[in-house]
RNA sequence: GCCCGUGUAGCUCAGUAGGUAGAGCACCCCCUUGGUAAGGGGGAGGUCAUCGGUUCGACUCCGAUCGCGGGCUCCA
């Protein structure tokens, strides 16, 4: 007998060979009749499995994440069956489910096209239609090999290769097989075919490896309902409308320019403007925090990077250097070597330590061409750059800071989603540094992260070879991180650039080395930040935050007064004098998101008022100045996300 | 870099079985001076991304290059 403990805590004791299924129709007729899958021992399991052993089991029904998981993987299955009716002759490759959908990879001898997929859209709705039951069954890898080598599936028998143990397991659904861990639903008919949607065709390597072949990907998204997929589906336009390039268009933020070069942003008034307010902000707070802003070179000589050892590990991200009276000079990638010249002009005793130094630098780095994207991934970008150098002894309170500076910068502009990660020590004796100092500096890391209470994730091995690191990424409308922070530590160039600084003992010692950012970049921080508001900056970052719209020409005069009043006050103010009518400079200021506008006209002028209208098309009808300036700074100083003052 | 798609006025887009192009918005001029999301009229603006090929003739077909988009890989 096998004991089988429930989620209420209570137990049941089945026979051996009982199937998850049968468990749940012990438990009542209805569970077993919507189960998709089940969960043992906190992993995922065919219905149609036999109870491994003892066990806690939870069955999953509808609504829960793990059954949409299952949904979605079927639905690839079942697109996998139907492109296979259509081309024969395609060998599969994997076919998963993702975080919104699925995607099946394959290899076929002819490009797939658009209408290629409204074609293979019918075949799933005859697969679905047709109730197939999905069987599983498990097979020794043997007879797993003659089954895939009969069938030409050479992508499945090196899957097959990889796969430890000494059975596999396969799903059978009509003519359609495929090597598969599950778990899947019962029969093809159980996924809703108004539910599905196929979205695109990309290329992707075959295992993610760019020497391997380049199969065809089609992606694909299942939900329970067809209200779901809507809903779905609306999200995408919306975040569409929010494209950070689109919006940069339209609001006349930034360009970039095919005679300039691909990814390099040019900022127009109104988007530097933003970068401006942006770049006051960070250097207010680092003045604040202790640190020492410096400038640092473009370029440097090839014996800097040498030293650096950039040459050596990061030479493909780098530009062909220039030649200057006959010296390679190199465009910086990084800031950090220069830093670190900065600190080594001078002995540093251990009492001036923390030093934190700090820059926003401008660095070039090559991106592959296909790579770049917007202002979120370029080739010339600016890193709000910051080294903390400092003792063994402070490196867990300057980890805690720093950590809550970026998590307080990233909340100030409004980001409330946040993935956190923890990347330890790279397998495969890749790191420098003695393992110590590496539990050491992870230790702190994770401290920080435990002490704040932040959920995170650890990423085993995903440091850099210089040493740990925390990275913050902050989500995009489309669900897409986007790293921002990160807390770096480096046991590779104290060494490299032999700092030390004097200890209580006389002697000299190594410092520890922190590189820290905390927007990431100012191009990528603006491209979320424009898609986390949709252009519609909270009013301290709006580039215009009033315009002031005379109703005729005979109140140019006030409303030029007026302007000029509100920029003395601080606030970025313009004057629409254009010779349209009143509406249609609403209209104006609208699209361009100002968050004031400032209607004057007899009244007002008569009044030394304006006639108050918000972006989001709230009316606050006529108020003297003073009243909408108290207000309207209140709102700005305070940084508030609000455009008004309730 | 690789796979697929794409590139027409400042912007958004029509268009041609291959015979050198059109709209709306924006811009300029004129009329209108109007109370909370587009007043009316007129005008100017394009070697149809670039280079090469096929053709009597290419914006249209083919190739290459560059850019852009969706992915793969990589990162701030």
């Amino acid at each position: 007998m096998i004991r089988v403990t429930l989620l209420d805590g209570s137990a049941r004791d089945v026979e051996e060979g009982t199937s998850f299924l049968e468990v749940a129709e012990g438990i009542s007729p209805r569970l077993a009749k919507t189960a998709v899958c089940a969960r043992w021992n906190g992993e995922l399991h065919d219905l149609r499995e036999p109870v491994p052993g003892d066990g806690a089991l939870a069955v999953i029904g509808p609504g829960e994440p793990e059954a949409l998981e299952t949904l979605r993987h079927t639905a690839s299955h079942i697109m996998a069956q139907a492109i296979k009716r259509q081309f024969p002759k395609v060998r599969l490759g994997i076919g998963p489910a993702i975080e919104e959908g699925f995607y099946y990879d394959l290899d076929l001898p002819t490009p797939l096209v658009e209408e290629d997929l409204e074609k293979i859209a019918t075949g799933m709705r005859e697969v679905i239609a047709a109730d197939l039951p999905i069987t599983r069954k498990d097979l020794s890898k043997a007879e797993a090999r003659a089954l895939f080598e009969k069938r030409g599936e050479t992508y499945k028998l090196e899957l097959l290769e990889d796969i430890e143990g000494e059975t596999v397991s396969v799903y059978e659904q009509g003519e359609f097989v495929d090597l598969c861990r599950g778990p899947h639903l019962r029969s093809t008919g159980a996924l809703r075919a108004d539910a599905v949607k196929l979205l695109s065709i990309a290329g992707a390597y075959w295992r993610g490896d760019e020497k391997r072949p380049m199969l065809q990907r089609v992606y694909g998204t299942a939900w329970e309902k067809a209200k779901d997929l809507e809903q779905y589906l609306w999200r995408l336009e919306e975040a569409a409308k929010r494209d950070h390039r689109k919006v940069g268009k339209e609001l006349d933020l930034f360009s970039i320019h095919e005679e300039g070069g691909a990814g390099l942003i040019c900022w127009h008034p109104k988007g530097a403007r933003l970068r401006r307010t942006i770049e006051e902000f960070w250097y207010a707070e680092h003045d604040r925090r202790g640190y020492e802003i410096v400038a640092t070179p473009h370029i440097g000589k090839e014996q800097l990077w040498t030293i650096s050892g950039h040459l050596g590990f990061y030479r493909e991200n780098m530009y062909s250097p220039m030649d200057i009276d006959g010296v390679d000079y190199f465009i910086k990638p990084m800031n950090c070597p220069y830093q670190i010249l900065i600190y080594k002009t001078r002995t540093h005793s251990y009492r001036e330590l923390p030093m934190r130094m700090a820059e926003l630098g401008t660095v070039y780095r090559y991106e592959r061409s296909g790579v770049l994207h917007g202002l979120l991934r370029v080739r010339g970008f600016t890193i709000d750059d910051g080294h903390i150098f400092c003792r063994p002894d402070q490196v867990d309170e300057e980890i805690r800071s720093v950590y809550d500076f970026a998590v307080g910068m990233l909340t100030t502009f409004g980001f409330r989603e946040f993935d956190i990660y923890l990347a330890t020590r790279p397998h495969a004796g890749k790191a420098v540094g003695e393992p110590e100092r590496w539990e050491q500096a992870t230790a702190a890391l994770r401290a920080a992260l435990d002490a704040r209470g932040l959920p995170y994730k650890v990423d085993d091995g995903g440091g850099a070879f210089y040493g740990p690191k925390i990275d913050i990424k902050v989500k995009d409308t489309l669900g897409r991180p986007w790293q921002c922070s990160t807390i770096q530590f480096d046991f590779n160039l104290p060494e490299r650039f032999d700092m030390t600084y004097i200890g209580e003992d006389g002697a000299e010692h190594r410092p520890y080395m922190v590189h820290r950012a905390l927007l990431g970049s100012l191009e990528r921080f603006i491209g979320c930040l424009i898609e986390q508001y949709g252009g519609a900056f909270p009013v301290w970052l709006a580039p215009v935050q009033a315009v002031v719209i005379p109703i005729a020409d005979r109140h140019n005069e006030y409303a030029a007064n007026l302007a000029l009043h509100l920029r003395d006050a601080g606030l970025r103010a313009q004057v629409d004098d254009s010779g349209e009518r009143m509406n249609s400079k609403i209209r104006a200021a609208q699209l361009n998101k100002v968050p004031y506008m400032l209607v004057v006209g007899d009244r007002e002028a008569e009044s030394e008022g304006a006639s108050v209208r918000l972006r989001t098309g709230e009316d606050k009808g006529t108020m003297k100045l003073d009243l909408f300036l108290q207000t309207a700074k209140g709102i700005i100083d305070s940084k508030s996300l609000e455009v008004w003052a309730a």
